[in-house]
DNA sequence: AGCACGATTAACT
DNA sequence: GTTAATCGTGCTC
């Protein structure tokens, strides 16, 4: 039997949502395609949205149609489309009601990348998955996962309890490409990425 | 009904 | 550093 690393529960999604990005850290994203490729990567980047008060959050607006994922239970995928093009993947955190998710912003590919190659166009030329519409065109993820439960037993989109980085690995900075938001929301260090060197 | 803009990316000067 | 691509969403009229 091969050793596998479990997969993350429920409860490590329901806590603050500034815990769970830095947790994130680390942790292997593992996506089954539709025809069964195994693809993953190391999660290097995120950044906490939390709730109706933070201005940069998509829950500013109530509650829509197409942010109704972030205030479902955690673990679910929140999954948008931004920019007429372009795929995001969010974690959703806290308990149902309290609208909150981690948005994943990059990782280190660790399988399946001749796929994500081919998922990125086929150029060796380009990076595969360091922002957040990369990794989801490289791990062929879209609206159709939204509302997803990455803790079901079955699901196509999961993160394996693979170690975190450590604190000294680790930087904070604010949130990237909010423009218009306003201050305090703007400057919040919500962002937690690997640092190379 | 119209409009401004977006949790981005790749290409270009 | 600047800008086009491209369209769903939420807000105003």
């Amino acid at each position: 039997m091969i050793h596998m690393p479990t997969k993350l529960t429920r409860q490590a999604y329901q806590r603050p949502t500034l815990e769970v990005a830095r947790d994130l850290l680390g942790r292997r994203l593992v996506r089954i395609t539709s025809d069964g490729m195994r693809l993953s990567g190391r999660i290097i980047e995120a950044e906490a949205y939390i709730g109706v008060e933070d201005l940069a959050c998509h829950a500013k607006s109530g509650r829509t149609a197409r942010n109704q994922s972030m205030w479902g239970p955690p673990g679910h995928a929140y999954v948008y489309f931004t920019y007429g093009m372009h795929w995001m993947l969010n974690i959703v955190t806290e308990q149902a009601g309290f609208p909150a998710a981690v948005l994943l912003r990059g990782i280190k590919p660790e399988e399946g990348l001749d796929r994500m190659r081919q998922n990125r166009g086929g150029r060796s030329d380009l990076p595969l998955a360091d922002g957040p519409a990369k990794l989801c065109q490289a791990m062929e993820i879209d609206g159709s996962l939204d509302g997803l439960d990455l803790c079901a037993p079955d699901s196509p989109l999961f993160i394996e309890a693979t170690a975190t980085f450590q604190d000294k690995a680790v930087r904070v900075s604010p949130r990237i490409g909010l423009n218009t938001v306003p201050e305090p929301w703007l400057s919040k260090p919500w962002r937690f990425f690997a640092h190379s060197t």
